[in-house]
DNA sequence: GGGTTCATGTTAACCATTTAACAGCATTAG
DNA sequence: CTAATGCTGTTAAATGGTTAACATGAACCC
C-alpha cells in the first residue's frame, strides 16, 4: 500500500487543536497584527511553545527560520490543511429543536460550512425557512447531495434512527457525519464520523464538580480543627 | 496540603469514557442483562477489556474477583463516581436558538440533570414555557441558584455577554460551568469549565474526510496507472 | 477433588504525546 | 564585523496513557 498522503498520518490531539490556532491568529489579522511568535500564540492559547511549533512540524514550512509567523501567510495555510480553503457544502439531517438551532447559527457558514439544505420527515416542518435554507423533504437528499457536492452532514435526528439515516447518506456520497445523536453509528472506513456527545461533556463536568465540591469540604474540616 | 480525595486524581481520557460505561450498562440493565464481563462490555464500546478494567481499578472494588461484574451494582457506582447518584440541579442562562433547543432536551433530565432554571435578558422571551419551565429575567439568578442549589450552570449567551455572565455565575456560587459559547472563560481553579466547541468538532471532521478525499483520489490515480 | 475455563485486579511493557533542549538563521546594536 | 538576542525547526527526553501479561479466585464438569 502507498504511503499514506503528506500531513494525514497527525495525532488527534494535533488535529483538535489546529482550529483553536486559527481562530486565535483570524483574531490577530482582525485587529492588524502581522507578526506573531510560537510563544505568544501559544500562551494566549494556554499551551507550551514547543507544543505548537511541534503541530506545526507535521505539515513544515510555515517560515523563514529566525523570524516569527507572519498571521498572513499562517491563516491561508491552516485552512488549507483544515480542509477548508474552499467552502466545505453542508447539510443538516433533522429539522427539529437542535437542527433547527444549528441552522440558524450564522457562524457555520462563517467558519466555512455553508449549510445547503435542511431535510426532514415531518411535513409540518416542510417549507420552514432558516437563514434563506428552506426545510425538504428527505426525498429530495440524494439529490442535493449530489448537485450541491455535499460532503459532510450533520445528523440530528432521533437516535433511533440515525443508523437508517446514516447509511442513506454513505450511499449519496456522505464523506464526513458530524453526529449528534447519543449512538454509535457504523460507517465503512471510508467515512468519517464525529460524535458529539453532550452527556459525555456534562457528566465530565459532574465529576470535577463532585471532585471539586469535596476538597472544598475537606477544606473546611481541616479548618474546624 | 492534604492528599486528593480518593477517586478524584483520575487521567481525563478514563473521565471522558465512564459515561459511555454508564450508558451502556443502562442500556443492559433495561433488557434484563445481570452480569457481563470486562471483554463484553469493552468489546461493545470498541476498546480494549484491559483498558476498561484499568479505569475501573482507579475506583476499585467493583466485583467479587473471579466473577463478571453485576450490572445492578455497576450502575449506581458508576452514578456515584460521576456525581449523579442525587440529581445534579442545573439552569440555562440564554434562552436563545440553542438554550430552547437544549431547555427541550429530555435526556438531560433523564440523566440526571434536571434545569431548575432559564434565564435570559430579552423581555421578549420571559415567560417562555419550556417542558415547564418558565424564562425568568436575569434578575432572579441568583436567588434561583442558592434557593435550588443549584451547582452547574450551561451557558448559551454570546461570545461578548458569556465572561461577565460567567462572573455572576462564579459570585453565585456555580462550581461547574458548561459553556458553548467559542471563547475562552476565565474562572478561579474552584470553579470547572467545560466548553463545547462546535468549530473545534466540525473543523476536526473537515481535516479527516480532507484526508479521505486525497487518499481516495492517490487510489484512482494509482489504479488509472 | 483436580483440572479446565473464565473472570477480575494489578503490575509491567509498550506506545504516543508533551515538553525540553539545542543547532542554526535573522536582525540589531555596538 | 561581531556579539547578543530572538526566533524557528528538529531531535531527544520525560511524561502519561494504553495494552499486554499474569497471579489469583470462582464456578463447572468429569
Ligand atoms: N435538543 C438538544 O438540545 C440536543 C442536544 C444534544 C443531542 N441531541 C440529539 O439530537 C437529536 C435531535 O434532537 P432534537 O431535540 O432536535 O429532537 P427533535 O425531536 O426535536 O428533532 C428530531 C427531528 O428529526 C426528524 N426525524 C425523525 N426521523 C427522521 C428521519 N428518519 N429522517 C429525517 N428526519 C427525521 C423529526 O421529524 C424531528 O423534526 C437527538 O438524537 C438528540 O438526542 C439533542
Ligand atoms: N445556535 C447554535 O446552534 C450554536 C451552536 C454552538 C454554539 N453556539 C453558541 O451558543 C451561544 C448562543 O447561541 P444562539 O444561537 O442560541 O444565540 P441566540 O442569539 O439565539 O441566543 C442568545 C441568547 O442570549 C441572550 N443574552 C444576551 N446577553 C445576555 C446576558 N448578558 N445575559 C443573559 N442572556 C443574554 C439573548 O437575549 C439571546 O436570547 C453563542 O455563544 C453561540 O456562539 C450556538
Amino acid at each position: 500500500m502507498r504511503k499514506q498522503r503528506k500531513g494525514c498520518d497527525v495525532p488527534d490531539a494535533t488535529i483538535l487543536r489546529l482550529p483553536l490556532y486559527l481562530e486565535k491568529l483570524k483574531l490577530l489579522q482582525a485587529i492588524g497584527v502581522e507578526d506573531v511568535s510560537s510563544r505568544q500564540l501559544a500562551e494566549s492559547l494556554d499551551i507550551k511553545a514547543s507544543q505548537l511549533r511541534h503541530d506545526f512540524h507535521y505539515f513544515g514550512g510555515f517560515s523563514r527560520p529566525g523570524r516569527p509567523y507572519q498571521v498572513a501567510k499562517l491563516v491561508p495555510a491552516l485552512e488549507k490543511i483544515i480542509g477548508i480553503a474552499e467552502p466545505v457544502h453542508t447539510i443538516i439531517v433533522g429539522a427539529g429543536h437542535l437542527g433547527q438551532a444549528l441552522a440558524n447559527y450564522q457562524n457555520l457558514d462563517i467558519q466555512g460550512f455553508p449549510i445547503k439544505g435542511i431535510f426532514d420527515v415531518n411535513p409540518k416542518l416542510i417549507g420552514l425557512d432558516f437563514r434563506g435554507s428552506v426545510v425538504q423533504d428527505m426525498d429530495e437528499m440524494e439529490t442535493v447531495i449530489k448537485d450541491q457536492g455535499v460532503k459532510i452532514a450533520i445528523l440530528t435526528v432521533p437516535a433511533a434512527h440515525a443508523q437508517a439515516v446514516t447509511e442513506r447518506l454513505v450511499a449519496a456520497g456522505i464523506v464526513g457525519i458530524f453526529n449528534f445523536a447519543p449512538m454509535d453509528l457504523k460507517v465503512p472506513t471510508t467515512v468519517a464520523v464525529r460524535n458529539e456527545r453532550l452527556a459525555v461533556g456534562i457528566m465530565s463536568l459532574s465529576f470535577k464538580v463532585k471532585c471539586i465540591l469535596q476538597s472544598s469540604e475537606n477544606k473546611e474540616e481541616a479548618e474546624e480543627l
